[in-house]
DNA sequence: AGATGTTCAAAACGTTTGTTTAAAATTGAT
DNA sequence: ATCAATTTTAAACAAACGTTTTGAACATCT
């Protein structure tokens, strides 16, 4: 029960829990949630069926695992709201650059927001305080008139909607491939700004 | 084993059939395929248990039925390719006129898609005519330089997934509120006109 | 009325699901 | 080498799934 036993079984642990994790981000972006069973997580990461319980107490923990790299991202986006343009562009890059990264979470986060599941709250929870942090920039912005929208809520569901399958936006993929992922978030922020100030009129 | 006997026994079917038909469509679009039980179907529409397998021979068939109709509204699209601005225009209106009235549909659509399941090569068989249809439209403002945009597949691409989910679109909402359906497909089918053009730029 | 085919409801079917159990293997400290 | 704690394995678990079965209820034709 020392501390140390706990550190070495922690270390040991990481290779097969990371095993884990790793399949089952894969199964669950390619076959959803429920389309995929903690036998087929099991067997892609090649561990025992019973592991996925034993280190994390069930297949829907394993779910709220891969959402902690995106949770700490988002907690640690600070931005100047004296500058409001800068700070929704550097938002915005912030995402995409992180979507260019982690494909696998944004295209669950876009199943399990059309299926509308019931882990939704707790995706909630993750995405809530980034949510309001545009909010209040978007906020900003209007007062400000730093850039023009009808309203924060319509431009809240534009930008997030833009950021969500902009790797789908026709625009946006016609030059990806020649350029270096900097230079696409810079022209993906653009595109939305652009979108944005086009709702406008 | 008479037509009368058939005929009589199918007007009678026509009512339990329709009952399992909507209240699985309304679940498919509110919880998705996996999501739903045959059971959950079942009691919403208040026949008992083994009526889907005995009508419709199992879930999935039921799943198909629903989409019946969309094959069917696809399958009687004409246009004049003399005009293909105007054809571009008439299936755009088309679709999204047929979208505001069968948006469980719609729904179900994006999540099988976003979800790629296993129902995705039947649901392509009845998308394809009119996806190559759109194509060919797409082909001919091209040729005749009637509209100007990268590539015909981006313009594909950026149509459908416009048409799918134009009705999250903060532009197409602002005003859809205030407006004739009809309205709403004019201005929807402007939006994409000048969408589609942007990407020339 | 009787015969016949259709529709329905209750129960049970065989699978598959996620999870748990109990024993075996592995690990690091003594 | 021994020991206790941890990790792994194989087997079994209850629950839920879609489907099938059974026989009763029903409607229609002769």
């Amino acid at each position: 029960m020392s501390q140390f036993k706990q550190t070495r079984g922690n270390e040991k642990n990481k290779e097969v829990k990371d095993q884990i994790l790793s399949a089952a981000k894969l199964l669950f972006a390619e076959k959803g949630y429920e389309g995929t069973t903690v036998r087929q997580i099991c067997q892609e990461a090649d561990v025992s069926l019973a592991l996925v319980s034993y280190h994390f107490g069930g297949k829907e923990n394993v779910f709220f695992y891969l959402f902690e790299p995106i949770r700490k991202l988002f907690m640690n986006m600070k931005y100047d709201l004296s500058d409001p343009l800068g700070a929704l562009r550097g938002f915005c890059k912030q995402f995409i650059i992180f979507r260019n990264e982690e494909h696998e979470l944004i295209r669950i986060l876009q199943q399990e927001l059309v299926m509308n599941s019931p882990r939704l709250e707790m995706l909630t929870d993750v995405f809530l305080p980034s949510w309001e942090q545009l909010r209040v920039i978007l906020q900003e912005c209007q007062d400000k008139k730093a850039i023009g929208f009808p309203s924060v809520d319509a431009a809240l569901n534009f930008i997030m909607g833009t950021l969500m399958q902009s790797h789908n936006n026709a625009f946006l993929n016609r030059t990806q491939s020649e350029l270096s992922s900097e230079q696409v978030a810079d022209l993906a922020v653009s595109f939305i700004i652009n979108g944005l100030q086009a709702t406008q009129e």
